[in-house]
DNA sequence: GCTATTTGTAGCGCGGTCGAACAAATTAGG
DNA sequence: CCTAATTTGTTCGACCGCGCTACAAATAGC
């Protein structure tokens, strides 16, 4: 306890923040002159050069003569985020696992995918993981001449402990209480990190989607359940235990009906896609048919639940407008078909809902990214990491 | 457009990150040795000595030859907030106008306070303000041997631009899109800055009250409506317009009366102060007497209401929990007294529309700072600013 | 008084960044 | 096609914050 390093402060002594900052703008860009990245962070020419080519040596950056030649002068290298560096998503769903590689210039490069016809245990799920990411990186050997795989980011559709590492619950899966980093990790040679699925979401429509570069974000995901991730300041909203953006089980309501966490009146519990599904004849469908269906096929039984539900959602959303005052709202799976069944009448609700100083500037989209949202939120926990501190993942390779 | 430094990214170039560090723990602490200052920020003796003898040299702390002498070996010099370094509190309320003096560390100095028989613009209200911050010091050049003033917090009972100085509505005082930042800043040798109360109520008891040293926080406030203020991971949430935490305008039923926004449902318009008075039989008293008469005079009207009331502020603090995750939830005023008439329903309530996981670790306390609070939090609005970069305050002195 | 312990102090070195001077590569214009 | 203007790359020297080491100083325990 004599050589215990500082936890409380926010900076210590900086073994070149630069560094991070610069790395950091590369992965943003993916590919950005030397003089655009002079302008952004202030530094000189001699900095950034030295940066740069600190990062080129480390194999995060590509460096190419030419960048832009539009102007007057000599032209600035161009500098590329690398396309070998490599970080796998890994995602257990109920009824499938599916694993991509994506590289740190946000290319998916490969995946593979397993279908389950039963639920399975955690147990035999980092079982499949393991030989998923093995055949994944023999599949992309094969092709590739070279590459580095810097970790894993397992998505989670439940409540996690990011520190820990320890799946909570996740009431679809069933599992409980699950130490799947430790697990993981103890049978790949790779860092392994975890996140909630809505969070990780979040993450990616920020990077490099809907919500492009706003640092004032709410965002929501529909599916079984309803899913919240949000971001302040740039920086997701984690909590004292990481558990923080539970907005589906946000009561609005003094209905009795209750969510799958047995609350009563809460968004989850009035917005609910297998109402939605039962409306319109249909069962498990894909959100595509989902959407198509609600959208061409409107009887008044399905525009009374709809707006219903639309209603319900605009409140929810007009709550979370007061308490955080976001720059942008992503509605994200089924819920961007149900504010494309009305939009006019969702901004109706949400404007007699929110308060008119916060409604400034606030936009609304629904979510860009589709399949590949998650795959891009988990290698973005991944890279988050790398960029913070790029020397610890100096000697990994493959 | 070319000499511009950058903003987006962290940081930039450090002039001395760790000035502030040290700066900012030494207010934190208000007195503490050096010895204690290396272990908490893991720099070494010789830097730390460098930058508290920089951080004597601007006036901002002073150096004692004697910290604690309890243990082995060569005592430790201490180092203390400086007692001459001031903050000036503004306090504008619909029935008076308060300023205080608060010092770097921490003590209230010296204060003034003007009774409004009937509610005053807003413009002669800064007539007010300048007259009794002139007063204030005139009053401490007498006592006082030397002192410095920093700059002037004003405490806003509405909705604020913190970034532009504008007061946006603050409906009790009937005050409107007031750029009260610059009208003052104008007319006072000194820097202004405005902050919402209840996030500067909340500033306050994390800083030396009841919630001190949680970087999660939820606050509530309960006057006439009900304000929230909210830190997350150490900061303000803010927002994209600077006008976050309205927590009071938070819809968690469907029931129709209205708050004073106009917002169906809200907290703010089920947990009313009058109609507790009303209850009681009492009109226009202080929180100590409404507090009094509530716990000790109950009557089955007065429980009734005191329970529905209770139950409702229960959902709502269930709300935030599932959406920040928060270590520390603060109810001030008379919330806190709402709380006291029965806490076991209120945990009951608040255990029912929880989330387990999200419930772990979570402490609900009452606000400990009584009239001080607001001051200490505008103070400190001042003092994170001189923290975060002390350069700027240098050439500052009265 | 002596020793062990802890801290203050002074000097040196390292590393990250800036600044200036010069070379290089392009566009614009004749 | 050649020149001027412009912008960037490159190199080198300097500064500064910080760590490290050695030594002095101040305490408690014996």
């Amino acid at each position: 306890m004599s050589k215990n390093r500082v936890d409380t402060p926010e900076l210590r002594t900086s073994s070149s923040a630069n560094l991070s900052v610069v790395l950091g703008l590369i992965h943003e860009y993916r590919t950005i002159t030397r003089s655009e990245l002079c302008q952004l962070t202030g530094l000189t020419r001699s900095t950034v050069a030295k940066l740069v080519s600190t990062l080129s040596d480390m194999g995060f950056v590509t460096e190419s003569r030419s960048g832009q030649i539009d102007r007057v002068g000599r032209p600035s290298h161009g500098v590329e985020a690398a396309d070998d560096v490599l970080a796998i998503s890994v995602h257990p769903e109920v009824d499938y696992l599916e694993v991509k590689a994506v590289a740190f210039n946000g290319q998916i490069v490969h995946s593979r995918k397993k279908l389950y016809p039963q639920p399975i245990g955690p147990d035999q799920a980092v079982d499949d993981m393991v030989e998923a990411i093995e055949g994944l990186l023999q599949d992309l050997k094969k092709h590739s001449l070279k590459f580095r795989v810097l970790g894993a980011g397992v998505i989670v559709p439940g409540q996690t402990d990011a520190a820990t590492g320890v799946v909570r619950q996740a009431p679809h899966l069933q599992w409980y209480e699950f130490p799947i980093k430790q697990k993981l990790s103890a049978r790949l040679p790779m860092r392994v990190l975890i996140g909630n699925d809505a969070s990780l979401g979040c993450k990616a429509e920020i990077t490099y989607g809907a919500a492009k570069g706003s640092s004032e974000v709410v965002y929501l995901h529909g599916s079984s359940g309803i899913g919240g991730g949000v971001y302040m300041g740039g920086k997701e909203l984690k909590g004292f235990g990481g558990y923080a953006s539970e907005l589906g089980h946000v009561r609005i309501s003094s209905v009795a009906s209750d969510d799958y966490s047995g609350i009563p009146g809460t968004l989850e519990a009035l917005v609910r896609r297998e109402d939605l599904e039962k409306v319109l004849g249909l069962s498990q469908v894909s959100d595509d048919v989902l959407e198509t269906e609600l959208l061409e096929n409107r009887t008044s039984a399905s525009t009374n639940l709809a707006k219903k539900q639309l209603e319900a959602l605009a409140v929810a959303v007009a709550n979370f407008v007061n308490i955080f005052n976001p720059e942008t709202v992503v509605l994200a799976g089924f819920l961007s078909s149900l504010y494309r069944f009305d939009q006019k009448y969702f901004h109706m609700v949400l404007k007699k809902h929110a308060l008119p100083a916060l409604l400034e500037g606030l936009q609304v989209f629904v979510g860009e990214l589709g399949s590949n949202a998650l795959a891009i939120g988990a290698s973005e926990m991944v890279f988050e990491d790398l960029i913070a501190e790029p020397t610890k993942y100096l000697k990994l390779g493959a």
